[in-house]
DNA sequence: AGTACCACCTGACGGC
DNA sequence: TGCCGTCAGGTGGTAC
């Protein structure tokens, strides 16, 4: 689930549930999602704080405490964030329980244990240490081409290297070539300055969308591959079946027909 | 240095 | 019904 726009919408979640409010007790349920840092450490620099302020950069969440640290949460392939007051409405694989002095608890789920949660007392220097490139939704177009640039092989490959850019997963990714009529294997060197700048405005374009939508495939546009990703599943553009590819070990999905393969 | 591939986890789904 | 292989929206290490 978590690209971009989706950790963008937790964080949207986030500010309209348990900021500001204060966190009164911490359960560590799974010290497997906690990276540099140990669950009496992480214990006890929340207890007693609160989320006073949010923000993201690339698939990370940055939740800044009243004490000036922040709580940083990646989310893998499968963690999201649910508030909620009644034991009844507990998601299936909580890894960390925030509860908050209201009586609700903030839970990060995850079932496939590949996201992590991280203490952080500098924002910029995390981001630094993660080794991350510019956040692909605050980029603007000269340093999108001057890093694009530097990759030598497919340019969905590049796209989706964190170090490169920040917040492109597999799905935006198919979905930005996609509008972009570019098939995802082709090479960068093989791009000429109109097609670098088409795939940048379209993904500025999907990715607003997306958050728009709340990144609930069910509010994006129809025009969007996202809601086709099926083997002869019909190009919402021209009709031909949709086509899935193997690249770098993802399963990739393209209109054959609306993105030629430049081999 | 850059790129490709596998492993890490858990669960869902389709075929037999 | 049950077992098995395959696949899933991420990323780190390792091998070229």
């Amino acid at each position: 689930m978590p690209e971009l726009p989706d950790v963008e919408a937790f964080r949207r979640y986030l500010g309209a549930t348990a900021l500001h409010k204060r966190i009164t007790e911490v359960v560590v349920k799974s010290r497997r999602v906690l990276e540099g840092v140990k669950s009496r450490r992480l214990r006890e620099v929340l207890k007693g704080s609160r989320v006073e302020d949010s923000s993201r950069h690339g698939k990370y969440l940055f939740c800044e405490l009243d004490n000036g640290q922040y709580l940083v949460l990646h989310f893998g392939m499968t963690g999201f964030l649910k508030y909620f007051k009644n034991e009844d409405q507990k998601p299936d694989h909580q890894r960390l329980i925030l509860h908050l002095e209201n009586g609700y608890r903030l839970v990060y789920d995850n079932q496939r244990l590949f996201g992590r949660v991280f203490l952080a007392e500098d924002r910029e220097r995390f981001i630094r240490k993660q080794q991350l490139g510019p956040d692909a939704l605050a980029v603007d177009f000269k340093r999108f081409a001057s890093i694009l640039s530097r990759g030598r092989g497919a340019v969905k490959t590049t796209m989706m290297n964190q170090q490169m850019l920040a917040g492109l997963g597999n799905i935006y990714t198919d979905e930005i070539l996609f509008q972009a009529r570019i098939h995802p294997k082709t090479k960068i060197a093989g791009l000429t300055e109109e097609e670098l700048r088409n795939i940048f405005d379209q993904m500025k374009e999907v990715l607003e969308e997306a958050i728009e939508a709340r990144a609930d495939p069910r509010r994006m546009p129809e025009t969007f591959l996202l809601l086709h990703r099926d083997e002869n599943c019909a190009c919402p553009r021209c009709g031909g079946p949709v086509k899935k590819i193997s690249l770098s070990g993802r399963g990739s999905y393209l209109c054959p027909v609306c993105q030629e393969n430049p081999e």
